[in-house]
DNA sequence: CTGTTAGCGCTTTCAC
DNA sequence: GTGAAAGCGCTAACAG
């Protein structure tokens, strides 16, 4: 039902062609130029997309896929991608793989059908294969927080390991020694360990040892956080300080010492990641690793915008762009 | 690059037609069947779906137009939304409207253009003129959560005066008297406003005259939620309890009182809106008003799916379905 | 600057 | 059950 651009042609007299070309900007003598428009106004002309995008191969559209789209995490990096795609005047199709891999490789697959110009992926799997198919059609491809553990590939993030090191030297600095520390390491997940091999670092570094009860290293999710303080709480020798090396984890680890009969910092001291609204919301206010979210999300954009202004012209790089984190100041370290 | 059904034809020796036909679930000989299939393995061929929608005009999408993608109520909502759809294999299609409701307006065009065969929007706006494009072309749009003030329209939700009652009841019965609300009532906003009915709706029935300072009507953020809580504590007299009607005033209203020196539910008794994390991860535990997310998003998938397999046959009457919504204990009430 | 023509990759009549 | 042909709405040469 919708009208089409030959219908315009019945209403102006003009050719397919210049009306074409009036619609991607080209020039149109002005008397022309009105008519055309005149005629979509009242027509309520829209360019089927559909069409557009079969002949050009091109959809001025960026395919987003998360982890879970239900993580606050991920929520407020899309809300900053958004932002940024829209202000390039590029649509935005947006995936939540679930924390599956299958539903992973199975997104790529929907937006590489839907003909997406590039693809920015938060991932829920570690190694590259679920890329291939993207790889294969030359859709260029950003990670964004979380790299890949076989391949180097374009992607936007902290350094891991660093941040985790200086949120260990935190708790260090304040005269803890028995430190717990709660990551995800699930299919040989690269990011937690890396956050594992920065607490590691600031151990070490101090000439502190790890009492192996204190490693909790399972997946990312609320429950790790939950069971693995209500497991470090009840240890004979439980830690005076826990490092919470995830979003998730933290949320799941304030829940637990929420229950408990113990009392934070007094009892136990603790150091999250990701400043979300949690470290505004409980109290006593949370000391917190915070990641430039709006910044990652703006240059995980620009660096897909560039891959696809550029595609074909020979193999580019793989680039890897490492932004720097902050300590959020809290309430939840006690000093010893 | 990639392969079209053109190259299958070279390989097997059908015609295009057939192989359309094998694509589309028709019927087809054995020995064709086979043939195509291993064609298809070999190129790695995918049907392109732009050229396919080109013809059909469907696309098995939908497109979901949320207020706030970096809202956990959204998140939620859409994790279901996404599950059902996927169930049902529907593509999905993710648009934030940054709570803009011109950025709405333009979900909705863009949605149209990419000719998604149905639209499921939790609105910022509270008039339906965004959705006339949609009319205009035929697409089905189902509202969630949140109905418009100026037309029936195919809307999955609560019964948002009766749940707001029920709260508030909560209160009273606990022996409050002096009840706050927090509510977002911007552009007429038809929720927030039903919301407050059924606080007034409580109040009325108990004889408890309603404090104009104890009505905090504004728009549905965070700010708000924090900067109310912030005046209701430094009145002279100031409220026994706060009734937060939704989850961002909620997150506002615990920022608050966790900042100030009085405690809660000793000084100050909270029941909140949507039970996300918040309630699990605030000590005291808060009261809730719950909405069944999970049906709301599956409801709402249905109803849509029903519209999409119907569109054409007449007009049929605009459906809403009202769910139940339930109270989850807390410790955030205090008994007077 | 404008018009003509040929497709993009697929589905869909309609004969056979 | 299969094939030939037309066409979805648009862009992209190429002439003029």
């Amino acid at each position: 039902m919708p009208s089409t651009i030959r219908d315009i042609r019945e209403r102006t007299g003009l050719s397919l062609a210049t009306i074409s070309k009036y619609l991607n900007g080209g020039n149109v003598l002005p008397e022309n130029r009105t008519l055309i428009e005149e005629a979509i106004r009242e027509l309520h002309y829209q360019p089927n997309e559909i069409a557009r995008g079969l002949v050009t191969n091109k959809t001025r559209t960026v395919g987003v896929v998360v982890y879970d789209i239900g993580s606050l995490f991920n929520g407020t990096l899309l809300r900053y991608i958004g932002q940024m795609l829209r202000k390039e005047r590029y649509g935005l199709l947006i995936c939540d793989s679930n924390n599956s891999e299958e539903t992973e490789a199975e997104n790529i697959r929907f937006l590489l059908r839907k003909k997406v110009d590039g693809i920015i992926v938060i991932p829920v799997s570690s190694v590259s294969l679920f890329l291939k198919p993207a790889k294969e059609a030359g859709v260029p491809v950003v990670l964004l927080d979380r790299p890949l553990s076989d391949e180097a590939l374009d992607c936007v993030r902290i350094d891991n390991r660093k941040a985790a090191r200086l949120a260990v030297e935190k708790l260090i600095e304040n005269g803890h020694e028995n430190i717990a520390v709660i990551c995800s390491n699930e299919g040989g997940e690269y990011t937690g360990y890396e956050r594992f091999k920065g607490y590691r670092d600031a151990m070490e570094a101090a000439g502190l040892i790890i009492d192996p009860d204190y490693l909790k290293m399972r997946d990312h999710s609320i429950e790790t956080g939950y069971e693995s303080v209500k497991e470090l709480l009840s240890l004979r020798n439980r830690p005076t300080a826990v490092f919470m090396s995830n979003y998730e984890v933290s949320l799941g680890a304030v829940m637990a010492v929420n229950e408990s009969d113990l009392s934070c910092p007094g009892d136990i001291s603790l150091i999250g990641f990701d400043d979300l609204i949690l470290s505004h919301i409980v109290k006593p206010r949370l000391y917190m690793v915070v990641q430039p979210m709006q910044e990652m999300g703006e240059k995980a954009v620009k660096l897909l915008l560039e891959r696809i202004g550029s595609r074909g012209r020979g193999e580019t790089q793989a680039t890897e762009i490492i932004l720097n984190t902050r300590i959020s100041r809290g309430d939840s370290i006690a000093r010893i």
